[in-house]
DNA sequence: TGCCATGCCTTGTGCTTCTAGGTGTTCTAT
DNA sequence: ATAGAACACCTAGAAGCACAAGGCATGGCA
C-alpha cells in the first residue's frame, strides 16, 4: 500500500551505511535489508547504489572488509569501521542533525516567520 | 565563529526554494539571503547553485517569474509558485519529513535496535 | 575614485545515485 | 526433479545536481 520509495539525497547513503556498520560487522546485502526494515520501507537501497558506495568507502579508508561465513553458511564480505570511519560517522551524523534542524525550521516558516 | 557550512544534499535545494517562494513573491538574491538568515548560516546557497535551480524549476512549470521593482528601486526577477508548484511543495515536504524521520530512527539505533 | 553590496547569468567539473545488466549458490515449492 | 525466489556479489553507463569560478551591470558609501 504505502510503498513510498524516496530516492536518497546524495551523501545520505554514506551516513546510513556507516551507522549500520558501526553496530557490528555486516555484509552488504544485510546492510540494505536492515535499512529497509528499520525504516519501514522508507529507505530502499538498490544494489547499484549499495555496492559502489561500499567500495568508495573502503577506498577512502573508512571501511575495511574481510571475507567470512554467514550464519547460514555462505561466504560474504563483512565490513567494519576503521578508526577514521568512526570519526567520519561522528562528523556526518552531526552534520545531518544540523541540516535536519535547519530544514525543519524553514519548513515551519510562515508569513511572519523571518526574523 | 560557527560557520559550519553544510553542502546541501541533492534535491533539498528545490524544496527550500519552493518553501520560501510559497510565502510570497521574491527574487533570487533574496531567497538565498532568507535561507541563510533563517537557518542561522547553516544553509548557504551559492549563486552557482541558486540560479540554475530557479531556471530548472521554472522550466518544469513549478515556478513562474516576472520582472519587477525591488523596494530599493532595482529591477529584479520575482518568482511565484504555480498551482503545480504548490502540489510539488506538498509532495516534497512530506517526502522530506518521511525521510527525516527514517534517518533519525536509524541514527538512534543501538546494538539491540533492530527488530 | 574605488570598493562593496545588490542583482543577474553561464560553463565546466565532480560527485552520487540509479537503471539494467551479469554471475553463482542455496532453499523451497511444485 | 526442477523452476523460481532469495541470497550474495559485481559492473558500466546515464542522468542529475551542487558547486567553483568566472563575468556583467548598477547603486551607495567612503
Amino acid at each position: 500500500m504505502t510503498q513510498e520509495k524516496s530516492d536518497l539525497p546524495q551523501g545520505t547513503l554514506d551516513l546510513l551505511i556507516l551507522k549500520i556498520v558501526a553496530l557490528g560487522p555486516v555484509h552488504g546485502y544485510a546492510i540494505a535489508q536492515r535499512l529497509q526494515q528499520v525504516s519501514r520501507d522508507v529507505v530502499q537501497v538498490p544494489q547499484g547504489s549499495l555496492y559502489p558506495a561500499l567500495h568508495r568507502l573502503e577506498n577512502r579508508g573508512v571501511l575495511a572488509s574481510e571475507w567470512n561465513e554467514t550464519e547460514t553458511g555462505r561466504e560474504a564480505k563483512f565490513y567494519r569501521l576503521t578508526r577514521k570511519g568512526r570519526a567520519q560517522l561522528e562528523t556526518e551524523a552531526a552534520s545531518w542533525r544540523r541540516l535536519s534542524e535547519a530544514v525543519g525550521l524553514i519548513l515551519k516558516m510562515s508569513e511572519g516567520g523571518a526574523q
